[in-house]
DNA sequence: CGGTTGTTTGAGGACGTTCAAGTACTGTGG
DNA sequence: CCACAGTACTTGAACGTCCTCAAACAACCG
């Protein structure tokens, strides 16, 4: 505890929501709050839970897994380093709809949901920052309901490593947002260093997490990748290297 | 537009939204506001489009489509009265993700968008307010990605059906939340009068449409209520007979 | 009444899952 | 250093679900 305190809130005040809100809301958020480090497979909560706690990962990776009352189980979204979640079961007070997993060794901020929610009402720049980070997640969720009714395995994974690519290639092009098409003809001029040529990323989840974020068995994934060979991608063991990331984005814009 | 002018009022204020945030804010956010009655077929947006209104449905049915540049499109979600929409696209000054198409033929008002973003800076309230349509929006697409993971075609359309009925039953059972498991055994004494026994809903989109959003083909919505037939369900036309809710609620595993 | 649109039904096929081996990596103890 | 177990990933074959294609049918509306 005592020998993390120093860079918990160094981490801390580097995430989006905290450098939004201020000092002042960060330590008032931060009241009865506490920090742990986390190995992989440690279990946050749980589906069906009510919400105590406001999350913010402070470095590693978090799963959030659902089963729906069936046998097996699937990942709804991974969230990594400098983001907030699940913030609307607290805010709402109703249960958790996913159970919340570490999926690689993790620092995480546990906030208490009631003081969450009375300094929601209380700090006008808290409630202006959630609304950024929910607007921002919406249209995670949004994306891969996409993924999922109009795209197959392969062109999933596709856009995975694109939006991979993009978010570690750099800031900017993170900025600008995912191309969304309907802007003509494919791109011969790349903007920026990372956003036409090739990439080398690194998969930060094991593969069968990976698998089931995307929709699909392990198998499947291993199949996935194999198709994309004959796209310019290899994949060796959790790095990943896209030959050419134009003719991926097109790979999972037009092609069927 | 003179002659609706009163009802659009009266409409607006009806809303959660509205209702949260006050008179003040309210008339703040209809500044260069407009309203439009829309028939069915009519699009608001389009997917690519740069968000200059953020959308109010005072009365009517919108599906959020999208075609990721794939030749078919899909539902992603579908929104009703009284129902903001894409705050997101609109917040954050990216451009939409989906299309919005009007199902029903709706009434719907335009807020500027650049207004309203001011409005979120500078009034608490409708900041505020804002946190929490958006934490119900993101759970609603939690549950369809769920659904579109792992439960098969048939399943889906109970757990829809149920969720419609569940709504109309009475805003009691809706602002209880939808159960979620883990609340133990089976439910032998239902709390209302909708949430056991028997229950007729009316689809109030086409058949296509519904089809899209639960992620299949209007062939296999036709044979998934085929399906659910065996579950006491019969459908004629545009309502939806349910024999026994807890049933249905049963089939698709929202509970054990 | 014929044309259009929306729903149903059937047959065949594609995509992905399931089941079952098989191979490569990891760490541990001999 | 190597045998070993344990895990993670890959590969292959059979199956199932859902989609595609096609036709028949009903309902609506000119």
């Amino acid at each position: 505890m005592i020998t993390s305190r120093t860079t918990t809130w160094e981490l801390a005040r580097s995430t989006p929501l905290f450098s939004a809100v201020g000092e002042a809301v960060m330590s008032r958020l931060m009241r009865g709050a506490l920090v742990q480090v986390l190995p992989k497979g440690a279990v946050l909560f749980e589906e069906g839970a009510e919400a105590n706690f406001v999350h913010l990962i402070l470095s590693g990776s978090v799963g959030l897994t659902a089963s729906a009352g069936k046998p097996d189980s699937t990942v709804v979204e991974i969230f990594r380093d400098g983001e907030l979640f699940v913030a609307p079961a607290a805010i709402l007070e109703l249960p958790y709809l996913v159970s919340a997993v570490v999926l690689a060794d993790s620092r995480i901020l546990f906030l208490p949901a009631d003081n969450f929610r009375a300094a929601l009402d209380a700090e006008p720049k808290l409630a202006r920052a959630m609304v950024n980070v929910l607007a921002r997640h919406w249209r995670l969720l949004v994306e891969q309901i996409k993924d999922l009714k109009l795209r197959q395995a392969a062109e999933r994974l596709a856009a995975f490593l694109v939006a991979q690519a993009e978010a570690a290639g750099g800031p900017a092009a993170a900025a600008a947002g995912k191309p969304v098409g309907k802007e003509g003809a494919a791109p011969g001029a790349p903007a920026g260093s990372a956003s036409g040529g090739a990439s080398t990323i690194a998969l930060r989840e094991p593969r069968n997490m990976l698998a089931a974020r995307l929709g699909m068995t392990p198998e499947s994934l291993s199949r996935a990748f194999a198709q994309l060979e004959a796209e310019g991608v290899v994949s060796e063991g959790r790095a990943v290297h896209i030959a050419d990331l134009a003719r991926l984005r097109r790979y999972c814009a037009l092609e069927g």
